[in-house]
DNA sequence: ATTTTTGCAAACCTTTTGCATGGAA
DNA sequence: TTCCATGCAAAAGGTTTGCAAAAAT
């Protein structure tokens, strides 16, 4: 998962200035457990000392999903999320009960979407796989 | 896909009544090609001598939507859309240009998300795939 | 008769935008 | 100094809701 760090860097690599909002949006993300959604990022910069405006989280939050330190998500119940992650394609699993998403192995997608593409005739371009379920820390947590 | 019988004979079956609204609906949605907004099925109730309320609209895909004969969908666009299926499990390949959707079959899709239950400690509850590429007949139409 | 459903309009929420000010390079 | 970024507040979507009237059972 992206760090507070990592993603000033995307920032600064892309050409983007780093600005006083900008290290308080990294850092918060950096410091969320699970998903989160432009709302709770905004409420928790409020709940600081370090401000930043709506607007602004919305356009950084953009910046980040565009350069892949973060993806959007959409939950089952139909609110959108995003979660830190590293700019490289891969899918989440995202634990029902505690938020926290994991980057999963590909475990034989690409070769099932290479047989669909024969199968179906279609030319695919592009995918998104959500897996929802709950954690082994989740797990053991509610045995107990 | 679900035509505008099934789509009406379900309301029944599941105790709705079965009123012009939504019979009108019902229809709307057996017309459309591909996917749709909410949206376009009002524009599309307004074209036509049978109109519809707005809020009805929307509680009508609500309703099919939890009965399972219409699925949501979220294009790459990051709009919301809508398209007709058969009440079962399955997922989606919509084509990115003309926007018609074929239920595709699992090709292996399952067995993959076994692997990555017993590899990753997750218990997976549930999951969804969108997959989006050009269908059979659009790229006959682009050779031409 | 009773209960559900409708349609309207207002309310809501989330996201975007215009624009003047402030800050980074 | 120049250009980018911010913040505000307003606008814009899309979706939901309260409520009285209308329709289905």
């Amino acid at each position: 998962m992206a760090t507070a760090d990592t993603i000033l860097q995307a920032f600064d690599n892309a050409g983007y200035r780093l600005t006083e909002p900008r290290r308080v949006v990294a850092s918060l993300i950096g410091q969320q457990a699970g998903h989160f959604t432009a709302d709770e990022l905004l409420a928790s910069s409020r709940r600081g000392r370090a401000q930043v405006g709506r607007a602004t989280v919305f356009r950084s939050l953009d910046i980040l999903a565009e350069l892949g330190y973060v993806e959007r998500l959409d939950l089952p119940s139909g609110d959108h999320a995003f979660v830190a992650c590293e700019p490289a394609h891969h899918h989440h699993i995202v634990c029902s009960q505690c938020g926290r998403s994991t980057d999963m192995p590909d475990s034989g997608l690409a070769s099932a979407l290479r047989d669909l593409e024969a199968r179906s005739g279609y030319r695919i371009e592009s995918h998104r796989l959500e897996v929802f379920g709950v954690c082994p820390a989740c797990q053991a947590a509610s045995t107990r």
